[in-house]
RNA sequence: GUGGGAUUAGUUCAGUUGGUUAGAGCGCUAGUUUGUGGCACUAGAAAUCAUGGGUUCGAAUCCCAUAUCCCACCCCA
């Protein structure tokens, strides 16, 4: 074993990529049934993007990024997300004079040095999409209900959903006053962490999993008492809507979202099956963004989903993936004589997009019977001196062993009609 | 960054108080007299016992370090 996977990452192999085949295109379906098209976007980005975008405070960009100059001395960065990405590329093509709102999904890779566990890897999927111009909250319940479709369609249970709304930046500021207010005359017994939180980021004090602050994180005012009119409209209007989908959802104040960008609307779909990691979906809305990246002012709201959380679940719930029989028949030979016979109809077949298989390692005839079984190839056809000479062969179904005779010539015919 | 557990054929695992050429199941390759797979039987290939040091006459086994994997803290998808 001399080389092995980097640290947090894993391949997928041959066996296992139905499943992936399968998430990625219903993701697509869906995604295309709202009016989504697919964007792919670059793998790195200049670094300065997301130290805005993300938020130079967050986890994400001050521990977790990679972060290297390349031979021009330039900084750039593997993307941790996707979000930033698509909003560059929503400024830079000059998408704002497209008619909104624009809405784009993607399945990308995102890289963040982590330590691995459950759930959690250094390079991982997302599967995630971003609409932008429009203020909400119809399009919020929207995209929440494009994540319980595809849920229905993967035929998964959808999880638990937490929404929270975490208000603009005027309430934000009247809030995080009232929030130092609450917590300065316990700043001795915060942690770190939190004593750090409370000049540049008190809101995400409310979210510290150290015990002694999660006493006063409990009962600290919350946010979403304190929301504006017009916050606060925009988070009624949006429970309505999702009452009137039919979608279940709970009021979590707790979720703070740990990327800066966020405002109004956040959301995740949470799940027990994926360890301690349980946010299988997280996003919200990001009206902000957009501005501070130096585009105009523009509302923008997406989400991102972890596909390696999402198919962890799918396992949990035992969701059953149909594999795909991409080869139909196996020819086996009796004869070296067959063999151009075989590469002949082999290549009919392959330009009528028909799978086929043969021999390629030069196996007696029983060594290729036995590969056409465990290989579970459904269909079987021997050709020997007999078929040769008649233009007859024998389509055997290797399931349940009946057979029936064809011509050879008409091979490609039969199994079109499949 | 901090803890806990683990690491022996492709894979899942045995391996006694340290004692000769490190075993098995599954998988793989081939065969069981050559025109039909699954079952069974036989044979074969495949292991620098994670890596590097140390203790010892002798280490897969004991000690140290490192790496990786799993789980947790933190954070997120």
């Amino acid at each position: 074993m001399r080389y092995a996977a980097q640290k947090g990452t894993k391949d997928i192999l041959p066996q296992d990529i139905y499943r992936w085949h399968k998430a990625e295109r219903t993701f697509a379906d869906v995604c295309h049934s709202y009016g989504y098209e697919e964007i792919r976007i670059p793998t790195f980005e200049q670094t300065d993007l997301f130290q805005r975008g993300v938020g130079d405070t967050t986890d994400v960009v001050q521990k977790e990024m990679y972060t290297f100059d390349d031979k021009g001395g330039r900084s750039v960065t593997l993307r941790p997300e996707g979000t930033a990405g698509v909003c560059r590329s929503f400024i830079e093509n000059g998408m704002t004079s497209l008619p909104s709102p624009v809405r784009m999904f993607y399945n990308i890779t995102a890289f963040r040095y982590e330590n691995v566990q459950k759930g959690r890897m250094r390079e991982f999927h997302q599967f995630g999409l971003e609409a932008f111009g429009s203020e909400g909250p119809e399009i919020d319940a929207e995209i929440i209900s494009l994540l319980t479709v595809f849920f229905e369609k993967m035929g998964v249970k959808h999880t638990k959903l937490c929404i929270n709304s975490i208000g603009c930046p005027t309430c934000r500021a009247q809030y995080n006053a009232i929030l130092k207010d609450y917590f300065r005359p316990h700043m001795d017994e915060l942690c770190d962490d939190c004593k750090a939180r409370f000049d540049k980021n008190p809101l995400r004090m409310i979210d510290c999993k150290v015990e002694g602050c999660k006493k006063y994180a409990a009962d600290a005012p919350r946010l979403i008492d304190y929301l504006c009119e017009d916050c606060n409209n925009h988070f009624e209007t949006l429970k309505k809507e999702l009452e009137n989908l039919g979608i279940e959802y709970t009021i979590d104040p707790g979720i703070v979202r740990g990327l800066d960008y966020y405002t109004r609307t956040v959301f995740e779909f949470v799940s027990e099956n994926v360890g301690t990691q349980g946010t299988i979906c997280g996003g919200g809305r990001y009206d902000g963004l957009i501005e501070s990246l130096g585009g105009s002012k523009v509302p923008g709201i997406g989400f991102a989903m972890g596909a390696e959380r999402f198919l962890m679940e799918c396992e949990a719930q035992e969701i059953a993936f149909d594999k795909p029989d991409h080869v139909k028949v196996y020819f086996a030979d009796l004869c070296p004589e067959a063999k151009p016979v075989i590469s002949k109809a082999c290549l009919d077949l392959r330009k009528a997009g028909i799978g086929c298989e043969r021999d390629l390692t030069g196996r007696s005839f029983k060594a290729q019977m036995k590969y056409a079984n465990k290989a579970g190839i459904p269909y079987l056809i021997v050709i020997g001196e007999d078929e040769i000479s008649n233009g007859k062969v024998n389509v055997k179904n290797m399931a349940d062993g009946s057979s029936e005779e064809i011509l050879i010539n008409g091979i490609t015919d039969y199994f079109g009609n499949k």
